[in-house]
DNA sequence: TATTGTTATACTCTATAACTATA
DNA sequence: TATAGTTATAGAGTATAACAATA
């Protein structure tokens, strides 16, 4: 009952994402957010001149599913949109928006540490630079 | 527009699998098979004592979502089942299954070999063992 | 013309609850 | 009682196509 394909690092990537993931809903569930959800928040921030379509390319969302995510956030009140132009909005904050975002920020720092400490020392070190190897620039494409 | 996200292992962790995964499900469709189904097409392979609640122990797939998965396998001709008991059957590779299963091996050796080319000599012995560390024992949990 | 934002739609994966039948 | 398999259902995430309005 063990699992040959461990060997393979794409295998074991998928893996580790999903267990991992899986974690930090259960996580982010105390806050009534999803893991989108939360990265959208975080990627708001203090910011106040960020669209849509902006924080979809950095997500790597596109148009069309930024809708429905951005409107969960928006009728729980944590964001905002303040018109820029005549086509575009700019995302903020609300004030229990930047509240619930102190909390995800708790919640996500603890599960960084609790990631990091499932690594061998000998190996700690080297996960992050090779995983931004594989996305950036290209990969998606 | 740059992403400061990017240092979190986790964030990257799952930037890099939704990337990699992303490519990997556009090279099997050139099969028509979507990355779970590869992988049930992997795991069973030669055998034929593998029950569906043994594979998705296995996957990490829960008893509920292994019917569609194998439904489709089964309407495809890829996978037939053969009566171990009243309860049970053993999943096995039709014919054809075993055709599709060299072409997947195919596909999936030349995905992993340019993921792991993507990542520098530096890291790359170390990517397996630290993501093997994120799902196993109690990961899941 | 290109970009922004939206609607509609569909497929996959995931999760739970409940049911039947067999070990 | 526990396990195997199924059905039904719901929620996310992701993908495409098409449209209106604005830059």
């Amino acid at each position: 009952m063990s699992d040959p394909l461990a060997l393979l690092p794409g295998y074991a990537l998928r893996r580790a994402s999903n267990a991992m993931m899986g974690r930090l809903a259960k996580a982010l569930s105390v806050a009534d957010l999803g893991i989108a959800e939360a990265t959208v928040l975080m990627s708001i921030g203090e910011r106040r001149d960020l669209k849509s379509s902006d924080l979809g390319r950095i997500l790597d969302i596109r148009r069309a599913n930024m809708v429905p995510l951005l409107k969960r956030l928006e009728d729980k009140g944590l964001i905002d949109r303040i018109p820029i132009d005549g086509k575009s909005r700019a995302l903020v904050l609300t004030p229990p928006g930047k509240a619930v975002l102190r909390e995800v920020l708790r919640i996500t720092s603890q599960f960084e540490a609790d990631l990091l400490a499932r690594i061998p020392d000998e190996h700690r070190a080297h996960l992050l630079p090779a995983l931004n190897c594989l996305w950036g620039e290209g990969t998606t494409e």
